[in-house]
DNA sequence: CAGATATTATGAGCTGGTACTAAAAAGCAG
DNA sequence: CTGCTTTTTAGTACCAGCTCATAATATCTG
């Protein structure tokens, strides 16, 4: 009946650190009402590292995440490139890209895609979507690559009239026109030199 | 000229720090050639903290935006709702939802906002969106707060087909219309297709 | 050369631990 | 109650990665 208090503690423990994953030994003693040392055996039984390991694990973590978002910003892998006349991109659809109730991919992110390589293929400083048209033909779901093609079908002044269509297994699941709008003010590109 | 050394090492130190944040002052001396003391100086002159205070803060930030992002998959927040009548959901436009070249936002938050908040105003157990169709307004700056409304305009058998006015500022910057289609189990057949 | 600036050295003290040893307290069994 | 085990607490030595302060040395500059 001894070690029943001790399991308390630990799920007690557990649940302090997911609530604040900050706290130092001494004080997780004081909220539990027992010594350090106490808690630091509870932590060795528990495999659960020190507060600095925690907060380091945590910071890295983080790292890795920002970059995975940074690259979800991209919204799929540019794979080939000729500007003002086409693009082609990829993107995995993971399983956090599906709803849940269907398994079947949101729709934004096809969007996404289609959207971002159209505005990538425009030869433009700063280019914005006007106006999109698009049919999703087919579901996706988890695990699928798609596999994107933008296409200029021509352009007018400042407006690009760019055909995108979307493809898994070489069956088109989506599509999209849009008329993308430069706004360039004749910026120069700078190369960035490093020193 | 002296300092001129000392304004290269801080550059140096920021970048160092930049690519791995988690070095220690030890290593940070022994990549630029100084001494231990010498990066301490200047760590100090330049405002930024130990290695140990670094790690805890990018932790504690992950921590917070890991919110951020679990919110944004909502993409806005949903005001009202009606089935199949009309919905209304609010969304704020934040800093890292523009692009940084022209501080607009990104025109699929837009989209997938409004199209969000069709799907939800579908009184339907699966619902994919069918076809789209936007019109991008006004662009929108960071710090906007955008509120969506979708009208159901009508329903013909298994498609919905649902008009979207997004505003700021009571100015509307985008519209769209959207074709939802309610899956039953004869559709559920064509998905199947797939595996 | 002196004087200023920059760099390095040195040492005390802090936090939040680990690792280990040992003693005290609690639990329970006969 | 006595003995034995488990659990908890205490104490010591040690570590990383610092801060803070103080002083010495190196480097540059007029």
């Amino acid at each position: 009946m001894n070690s029943s208090k001790k399991l308390i503690r630990h799920k007690s423990l557990k649940k302090l650190l997911k609530d604040n994953p900050f706290s130092t030994d001494e004080q997780l003693a004081q909220m539990l009402g027992v010594s350090v040392q106490t808690i630091r055996l509870d932590r060795v039984t528990l495999g659960i590292p020190e507060l600095r390991a925690r907060t380091r694990t945590m910071a890295e973590d983080a790292q890795t995440k920002v970059r995975a978002i940074d690259k979800k910003d991209i919204v799929g892998e540019l794979l080939d490139l000729e500007l003002n006349k086409l693009g082609i991109s990829t993107l995995k659809i993971s399983a956090d890209m599906v709803l849940e109730k269907t398994g079947i991919a949101r729709g934004y992110y096809m969007f996404a895609m289609a959207n971002t390589l159209a505005l990538a293929v425009v030869d433009a400083e700063q280019a914005l979507t006007a106006v999109g048209n698009v049919k999703y033909k087919v579901p996706v779901s988890a695990g699928a690559t798609l596999v994107a093609k933008a296409v200029v079908t021509h352009k007018r002044i400042d407006k690009y009239y760019i055909f995108v269509s979307i493809k898994s297994n070489n069956e088109e699941v989506f599509r999209a026109k849009f008329i993308i709008v430069s706004m360039d003010k004749r910026a120069k590109q700078e190369r960035e030199q490093e020193a």
